[in-house]
DNA sequence: CTTACTGCAAATATTTTGCATTTGG
DNA sequence: CCAAATGCAAAATATTTGCAGTAAG
């Protein structure tokens, strides 16, 4: 019920210390919802401006291990983050104009049911893209 | 029925030149099943030396356009590409121990009548890979 | 012959790594 | 103080591009 679960509880619980790159970093990626690296970057250099790439990368891969941040891959290149707090959603990733909708998890209900039932294989449904053709483009 | 399309019919229809490198790319992929741009390059030359990267790349996309071929993102980098008429899969990759495996398309069913009823957008299964835990993995 | 195609090398883009320096606790 | 974290620059990876020479039709 704490709505944002806590970067310095989690941190202080394995040794590791809190700095201001790594709180930049997490509150830069609730902010903007969904980024890639290159952009949260930017964005939080418009706090502070010395933080390198590297940190970046690294606090990121760090976040994850803790479950503050979780990333998708929505196509070729860039993944993207997003705060691990937000509601699920499934990603539908027009490959003809490049428009990225949200979808409820739910929709892949049976998907998830069915790939465990005869794989033995659980799905991450926040992880997966999904590509497609989006009504816009379907329609010419 | 006539099994695999015909490359030059398609090459000439608009234009293009058949060249040996061609032909070697497409049957490289036809033989591999799924492979990365690089596993296809090295395949390439095992018949004919001097094949170029570059040129392997501008072939795959080609090949797409001319619908011999398809790719999919199977996680971060690699591209996979696989023949075209290949009979449509899911893949499921194992974002612990890295395994692919293919299912089949019918278990998205609900998932695809869903996504189009609800949102218009027309997933592309073949395209979409399906991250998670596979049986292995999930038993430690 | 004409120009599409290829090989090559260099440019991009993205992410990772080694190491010296800084800094949180 | 001291190990962890950062900044920086270079390396590693993956893909693209410009251009001059080659070859398909």
């Amino acid at each position: 019920m704490t709505g944002t679960p806590d970067l310095r509880a989690r941190l202080r619980a394995r040794g590791l210390r809190v700095t201001p790159q790594r709180e930049l970093v997490l509150s830069a990626v609730q902010r903007l919802g969904h980024a890639s690296p290159e952009a949260i970057c930017t964005e939080v250099r418009r706090t502070a401006a010395g933080v390198n790439i590297s940190t970046i990368y690294r606090t990121l891969d760090l976040l994850e291990e803790l479950g503050l941040v979780r990333h998708a891959h929505l196509g070729p290149g860039a993944p993207t983050y997003h705060a691990a707090d937000e509601h699920a959603h499934l990603h539908l990733v027009c490959h003809v104009c490049g428009t990225v909708a949200e979808a409820e998890v739910a929709l892949a209900e049976q998907l998830v049911g069915r790939v465990l039932a005869v794989h033995g294989f659980e799905p991450d449904v926040e992880h997966m893209a999904i590509a497609g053709r989006c009504a816009q483009c379907r329609e010419r």
